[in-house]
RNA sequence: GCCGAAGUGGUGGAAUUGGUAGACACGUCGGUCUCAAAAACCGAUGAUGGCAACAUCAUGCCGGUUCGACUCCGGCCUUCGGCACCA
C-alpha cells in the first residue's frame, strides 16, 4: 500500500452518520418512483465476515447505489440465516450456549457492514433464530401439512454418522455429508417430508419464465430435477395373483427383456411366498444391501450382483417367461422400484447377466454395421429387430407405436418420473425451528393451533445437545408433554427440528413486511415489492436453496398468500474468493480473511476498491493485498486531482477547444462504460475505464480550463462515487454541496459525442499489420484508400506486386489484398 | 461416464462479439528527487533475431472456413464445478 494523503478511515463514521440522516438506505414505497427491490443472499453468522462475504455485499451495495441514482425506490433489506449446527458445535466445543453464540457472531459481522458504511434498510432486519420469524416458519409447515405437502413417511435416510441427523438429498455431495465431510449412511427411520415432488413439472417449467437467470443454473435444475418419459408396464408374476410394474424409457427394447429386477427395499419382497431357505438367502441379501455404505452400493465399478426370487414373470409383449431377481443396483426411490432387464442395450443390465449367465437378446441394431457385443451393450437408436411385428423399423418410431400399443391393451401406459426426491425436512438437532405437531396416542398427528404458535424453543441451559443421534429435545419433558388440542388428553411434542433451508426458503418475503405479527405477511405488500428483481449469491446453492425457495413461492401462491409464481427474476452468481492454494475461503476452512480488521487498517473505501478490481465479479478469484497497491495508488491521484477541481459546480459545459473535446468524449465514454459495467458486474473493467479517464485528466492538465476540470470532476465524482462512496462525498462536499452525490441523478452520456473526430485507421497488407494512419471520423473507403497508397510502406509492398483487391471497416482498418 | 464453465505475458486480467492481441493494474528493470530510504514522478517491459528501421513467432493442441480468427466450425488435451447405477 502506498502513502495516502488522506485518511480514509477518519471520513467514514462522518458520512455513515450523514447517509443515515438522509435515510438513505430506506426504502420509500414511493408511488412515484420505479420499484427495484435488490437481495443478496443473507448470511449465517459463523463469526465476523470474510472477504468473500464481502464480495457479496459489495457488488450489491455498488448496484443499490447506481439504482437509487438512476431513480429507483430500492429495496434493500439484510438478514441472518441464523439457525443451524454449527452454533451447537461452538456450544459443544467452547461452552458458549447457541443464541449467545449466534447474537454475538450477528452484532460482529453487523457492525463491520455498518462500519462499511453498506446501505441496508435495517429496520427490516429478519433473523430466523427468533421467534418473531420462527413462528412463521412453523405457520408454513403446517400450511403445508393442511394441504398435503407435508407428510411423514418410515424409510431409509441419509444419516451423517457425525452430526448425528438425517439430511435432505440435496445435502449429500459425493456422499458426503454437506457440513461436516463424513460418509452418509443409511438408517430407517420415520420422518417428515415436504412433497417437492408433486412441484417437479412447475418448478421444471418455472425456468422458462427465468430470463434473468444464469444458464448453468437452470441447466442444473433442470437434471436436478431430471424429468424422463417412458413407460409403465406390468409383468404377472407366474404362479401368483400379483404382479409388478416396471419403469422404461426404452420400450423399444421391450421384445430384449430376459430378467426382471425389483429393489431390496419394494413391497413385493413382503408380500411374496418363499420356502424357509429361499426366503433366508433373500433376507439376507437384502440386510446386506441396506447395510452397505451407498458409495459401495452405488458405485459403478462394482460388480452388479443379486439373488434369484424363485419367481418368474411374463412379458406381456411375447408371453416369454423371465426370472424374477432383487438386486442393489435398483434404486427403491425412483421410478415403481423395479426394472426390466435389457442387457442387450443397457449396460447396467448387461454386466449383471454376464455374471448370472441370462440370455442377451438383441432387439436392436445399428444402422449400418453389426454390433459387436464384446464391447458391451448397444444402447443408441437403431433398426429393431427380433421384435414380432414391430421388427425392422427405425427404434424411435417404433418406440411410439409399442407405446400405444401397450396402452391399448392396457398392459400399462405412458408416465413420467423425475428425480427429484422429497424434501426431508426432520432434524435431530437443537438449534432449529421445533416442529409444530403434536402427536396423541388418539388423535394421531395433529398440527399445534395457529394461535398456540410459536413453539418455542426451550433455552438451551435447559437441553443436552450433545450428539445422541437422538433429538436433544425429546428429554425435555417441559418441552415434549402437552395437551392433546383436539381430545384434551397428555400428548407428546414433535422432538424434531426443521431443516434451516426450511427458514431460508421464505425469508425474501418476510422482508416486504418484517413486523407483521398478525400475519406472516400482508399479500398486498409481498405483491406489490416482489419478486426479488435481482437477486446476489453464489452458485453452489443452485440445487439447494434455489430450488426449495422456488417450491415455496407456488406453494404459497397456490395457497392464496400471494400472486407471483417466482421468488427472484434475476440471479446473478458472484465467484468465489479463494485463498493462495486456490480452496475457497472459509471460516470451517481455517483461511478466512476477516472483514473488521482489514477495514479498520485500510478503510472502506480501498477495501471495496481493492476487491472489485480484483476480477469480474462473476469469476472466481484469488484473495491478495497486492492488489491495494494499485487501488490506493489511484485512489490517492484522483483525490489529489479532485481536491483541485471541485470549487464551482458545473453541470452542463461545452468544450471550447480540441483537447477539451478530446477530454470531453473520453468522459461520454466513461460514463457510458461505467454504467453498463456496473449493470453486468464487470467493475473491473468500469475502474480501468476511470483510470484511463484520470491518466488522461493528469497527462492534459496543463491544456484544459478551470471550468472545465471542475465540469469533469463533478461527473467523475458521480460516475466513480459508487465504488468508493465515501471519499466521493468528501470530494463532492467540495464543490460547497450540502446534500449527498447519492442525491444527485446518474449523469447521461452524450450520445454525439462518443467518438474522437479523428480516428486510427489500421493498414493491413495480406492481414498483417503494417502502419496506421490518423484521419477524419467516418472518411469514405476512396479517400481512405487514396491515402493508404501514398503511404510509403504500402508502396514499398507494392513495388514487388500489385493491388487486388480491398476491404476496407470504416474508421477501422483498410486491408489491401497484394499479390505478386 | 453425463452436463456445465474455463484455458491469453512473470502475475491479476482487457479486447466494441470476426477487424490494431495484451487495455487497466501489479511486479521487474532503468532514471529524477534525496545524505539515505520510503513515497512520488518519468521511461522501458510478450518471445526471438537485429545497432537500427524492421522482421518472424505468439491467445491449451491439431486441422478448417475467411481478405482477416482469442472470437466461428471439426477433432483432441488439461483444469475447475454439478450429477452420478435415475432404467
Amino acid at each position: 500500500m502506498v502513502d495516502m494523503e488522506r485518511d480514509l478511515k477518519s471520513i467514514q463514521e462522518k458520512w455513515n452518520r450523514r447517509w443515515k440522516e438522509l435515510s438513505l438506505e430506506k426504502f420509500k414505497n414511493d408511488p412515484g418512483k420505479k420499484k427495484y427491490y435488490l437481495l443478496e443472499m443473507f448470511a449465517y453468522p459463523s463469526g465476523d465476515l470474510h472477504m468473500g462475504h464481502l464480495r457479496n455485499y459489495v457488488i450489491g451495495d455498488v448496484l443499490y447505489r447506481y439504482k437509487i441514482m438512476n431513480g429507483y425506490d430500492v429495496l434493500h433489506p439484510v438478514g441472518w440465516d441464523a439457525f443451524g449446527l454449527p452454533a451447537e458445535g461452538a456450544a459443544i466445543k467452547r461452552g458458549v450456549a447457541p443464541d449467545k453464540w449466534t447474537y454475538n457472531n450477528i452484532a460482529v459481522s453487523s457492525s463491520t457492514l455498518k462500519k462499511m458504511g453498506l446501505l441496508y434498510d435495517w429496520d427490516r432486519e429478519v433473523i430466523t433464530c427468533r421467534e418473531d420469524y420462527y413462528k412463521w416458519t412453523q405457520w408454513i409447515f403446517i400450511k403445508l401439512y393442511e394441504n398435503g405437502l407435508a407428510y411423514r413417511k418410515r424409510s431409509y435416510v441419509n444419516w451423517c454418522p457425525s452430526c448425528q441427523t438425517v439430511l435432505a438429498n440435496e445435502q449429500v455431495e459425493q456422499n458426503k455429508c454437506w457440513r461436516c465431510g463424513s460418509e452418509i449412511t443409511k438408517k430407517e427411520l420415520e420422518q417428515w417430508y415436504f412433497k417437492i415432488t408433486s412441484y417437479a413439472q412447475r418448478l421444471l417449467d418455472g425456468l422458462d419464465l427465468l430470463k434473468g437467470w444464469p444458464e448453468n443454473i437452470k441447466t442444473m435444475q433442470k437434471n436436478w430435477i431430471g424429468r424422463s418419459e417412458g413407460v409403465t408396464i406390468e409383468f404377472r408374476i407366474k404362479n401368483t395373483d400379483k404382479s409388478i410394474k416396471v419403469f422404461t424409457t426404452r420400450p423399444d427394447t421391450i421384445f430384449g427383456v430376459t430378467f426382471l429386477a425389483v429393489a431390496p427395499e419394494n413391497e413385493v419382497l413382503r408380500e411374496l411366498e418363499f420356502d424357509s431357505d429361499k426366503r433366508e438367502e433373500i433376507e439376507r441379501y437384502i440386510e446386506q444391501s441396506i447395510k452397505k455404505s451407498e458409495i459401495e452400493r452405488s458405485s459403478t465399478e462394482k460388480e452388479k450382483d443379486g439373488v434369484y426370487t424363485g419367481y418368474n414373470c411374463i412379458n406381456p409383449l411375447n408371453n416369454r417367461e423371465v426370472k424374477l431377481f432383487v438386486c442393489d443396483y435398483v434404486l427403491s426411490g425412483y421410478g415403481t422400484g423395479a426394472v426390466m432387464g435389457v442387457p442387450a442395450h443397457d449396460q447396467r443390465d448387461f454386466e449383471f447377466a454376464k455374471k448370472y449367465g441370462i440370455e442377451i437378446v438383441q432387439v436392436i441394431r445399428p444402422k449400418d454395421s453389426v454390433w459387436d457385443f464384446s464391447n458391451g451393450a448397444f444402447v443408441d437408436e437403431g433398426i429393431t429387430i427380433n421384435s414380432g411385428e414391430f421388427s425392422d423399423m427405425e427404434s424411435s418410431v417404433m418406440k411410439e407405436k409399442v407405446t400405444d400399443f401397450i396402452e391399448q391393451k392396457g398392459f400399462g401406459k405412458r408416465s413420467v418420473n423425475y428425480r427429484l426426491r422429497d424434501w426431508l425436512i426432520s432434524r435431530q438437532r437443537y438449534w432449529g425451528a421445533p416442529i409444530p405437531m403434536i402427536h396423541c396416542k388418539d388423535c394421531g398427528i395433529v398440527p399445534v393451533p395457529e394461535q398456540d404458535l410459536p413453539v418455542l424453543l426451550p433455552d438451551s441451559s435447559e437441553v443436552d445437545f450433545t450428539p445422541k443421534g437422538e433429538s436433544p429435545l425429546g428429554s425435555h419433558k417441559g418441552f415434549m408433554n402437552v395437551k392433546c388440542p383436539r381430545c384434551g388428553k397428555s400428548a407428546l411434542r414433535d422432538p424434531d427440528t426443521m431443516d434451516t433451508f426450511v427458514d431460508s426458503s421464505w425469508y425474501q418475503l418476510r422482508y416486504a413486511d418484517p413486523k407483521n405479527d398478525k400475519k406472516i405477511f400482508e399479500k398486498e405488500l409481498v405483491d406489490k415489492f416482489l419478486p426479488v428483481d435481482m437477486y446476489i449469491g453464489g452458485a453452489e446453492h443452485a440445487n439447494g436453496h434455489l430450488i426449495y425457495f422456488r417450491f415455496i413461492t407456488k406453494v404459497l401462491k397456490d395457497l392464496g398468500y400471494l400472486s407471483f409464481e417466482e421468488p427472484a427474476m434475476a440471479l446473478f452468481n458472484q465467484g468465489m474468493i479463494m485463498d493462495k492454494n486456490g480452496k475457497v475461503m472459509s471460516k470451517s476452512a481455517g483461511n478466512a480473511v476477516p472483514v473488521g480488521p482489514f477495514v479498520d487498517k485500510y478503510g472502506s473505501d480501498l477495501a471495496r476498491g481493492t476487491e472489485l478490481f480484483i476480477g469480474p465479479a462473476g469469476k472466481d478469484a484469488l484473495w491478495s493485498e497486492d492488489g491495494i497497491t494499485g487501488i490506493s495508488r489511484f485512489l490517492d491521484r484522483f483525490d489529489k486531482f479532485a481536491s483541485k477541481y471541485n470549487k464551482i459546480l458545473i453541470k452542463e459545459y461545452v468544450p471550447k477547444n480540441e483537447m477539451e473535446k478530446k477530454v470531453y468524449v473520453k468522459l461520454n465514454r466513461t460514463i457510458k462504460q461505467v454504467g453498463e459495467d456496473i449493470e453486468n458486474f464487470n467493475h473491473n473493467t468500469a475502474i480501468a475505464s476511470l483510470m484511463e479517464l484520470l491518466n488522461l485528466l493528469y497527462k492534459e492538465e496543463q491544456n484544459l480550463s478551470f471550468e472545465f476540470l471542475n465540469f469533469v470532476i463533478y461527473k467523475y465524482t458521480q460516475i466513480i462515487s459508487p465504488f468508493i462512496p465515501h471519499l466521493s462525498e468528501e470530494i463532492y462536499q467540495g464543490f460547497n454541496e450540502k446534500d449527498s452525490i447519492f442525491l444527485t441523478q446518474w449523469p447521461e452520456f452524450d450520445k454525439n459525442n462518443l467518438e474522437d473526430e479523428k480516428v486510427t485507421v489500421v493498414i493491413q497488407i495480406n492481414g498483417k499489420v503494417r502502419d496506421r494512419i490518423e484521419i477524419e471520423k467516418d472518411s469514405s473507403s476512396e479517400e481512405v484508400l487514396k491515402e493508404a497508397l501514398s503511404n510509403p510502406i504500402v508502396r514499398k509492398y507494392l513495388q514487388d506486386g500489385h493491388l487486388e483487391k480491398h476491404i476496407y471497416v470504416p474508421n477501422r482498418l483498410i486491408n489491401l489484398i497484394v499479390k505478386k
